[in-house]
DNA sequence: GCCCTTCGATTGTCTAACAAGTACACATGT
DNA sequence: ACATGTGTACTTGTTAGACAATCGAAGGGC
């Protein structure tokens, strides 16, 4: 009852914007955002009847709002079968990860061509920078905001949409990361701000290489605390950063 | 009651494979047809209870398979409006080619460094030569047949679903540039096939130079003849080819 | 102990209906 | 004549309740 009021109402109190959204819209984000804050874990199934009634909306938006986010990749569900949230496993992390790099070194290799540097990235890192040492969890919405900064910041449509198409299973990733502490908040900011200052430089090839390195040693220590085999770009930065 | 024996029926008196698809998916598949082939052109209307009643099922199933289609890309719509197959202007076409090229010469380049030239991109190829010179529309299935494999090949499922969410407007783009004839099947086919020589022989910068070129120039084709200024890139095969 | 049947739970789809929004024509006022 | 307001038809958003098909697990028979 006061559910569905909590949801407009975290919608509606957004100032400067304001946004006419549907209903199956606001509860996918409503559940997107349970599924970030691990009030939703792994496995965790969803029955439509459940979401229908816990938000008090016919079934059918319930299946719609379900709909979206299997689209997204956040749920997982077969036909006849309930949806569960996804279970990221040693594999899938691999994939998500190396489908990020492909798309990221090359952006990074454009931006450096012309020298770009988005503002909202540097922005993004300074965020970084500004979070409490005490609360990990907070760095995950600035440095997703600064990767997607980077990639909107080419101007392709179509780029930023497949990207978009990541974005979920790639914060699920960090959420990980980020949780079980697997990397400094330091030195995440410290890999950006070098990025950015490459990219300045006109230097895309080290920028890209250094991003590499940047998501491989996340990629591998994600992967062996899942009790996969880690690979070697688990171990401390190298030289790339100290020079 | 024998409407759903009519809608059954239709899918599986399909010869050669059994469909076990949902209603939903079998008339997006049909719609989708109908716009590639051109039964469906630009701008034209589709609202919810046509599609109903034209494959005579309920509003909501209809509705599905709009929304599916608008998630492709190969429909328009916003809210409370009628949904309209996509008009691409020639904003939108370099906007596609750019993101296409954005990812398949990278592919290019990690294909060569294995000298991995995948058998399914060989068979397309092949497909293109023994296309009549009568039917050119009959290359565009073969044509998207070789650039998807290339992608699949790579082996990260992320990144085959992400190209996966272009291809729909990929191929409106090649059933354009072929109604119009502004490309030789014959050049199509030796492009393709110096592609996977240079892929076999390592050579992944000049791959992905020659996929520039190739890209580059039905881009800008197809831009000119949209009423679009064209690139320098139109222009006739460079000596990359000759070689 | 293993296989098969039955049953509950869940999803796919349908019909019917109302509310809300858009677009375009029409009428009004200045 | 132009801008503004009104209204009406069409379309979409959402709901309610229902039935069939399917999946998973529990229970019975061999």
């Amino acid at each position: 009852m006061e559910t569905n009021a909590e949801t407009y109402g975290k919608e509606a109190d957004v100032p400067g914007r304001i946004a006419a959204v549907s209903i199956v819209e606001a509860i996918a984000a409503d559940l997107r955002s349970r599924i970030f804050s691990g009030d939703l874990g792994s496995g965790q199934s969803l029955t439509e009847t459940e979401v229908a009634s816990s938000y008090e909306v016919a079934r059918p938006t319930a299946k719609a709002s379900i709909e979206k986010l299997v689209a997204e990749g956040l749920l997982d569900r077969g036909t006849h079968k309930t949806a569960r949230v996804v279970d990221l496993g040693p594999d899938s992390v691999r994939d998500i990860y190396l489908a990020r790099a492909y798309l990221e070194s090359e952006v990074l290799r454009r931006l450096a061509r012309t020298k770009a540097v988005p503002q909202t990235a540097v922005q993004a890192n300074r965020d970084i920078a500004a979070v409490q040492t005490g609360a990990p969890l907070d760095v995950v919405e600035p440095d997703m905001r600064f990767h997607t900064s980077l990639i909107d910041a080419v101007g392709n449509e179509r780029i930023s949409r497949m990207y978009r198409s990541l974005v979920g299973e790639v914060r699920l990733c960090m959420v990980r990361v980020q949780s079980l502490q697997l990397l400094d908040t330091e030195l995440i900011h410290a890999e950006h701000q070098k990025i950015l200052e490459l990219i300045e430089a006109g230097q895309g090839e080290a920028a890209a290489d250094l991003l590499d390195e940047h998501l491989g040693r996340a990629r591998e220590r994600l992967v062996a605390a899942m009790g996969g085999a880690a690979g070697p770009e688990a171990e401390h930065p190298s030289g790339l950063l100290s020079q």
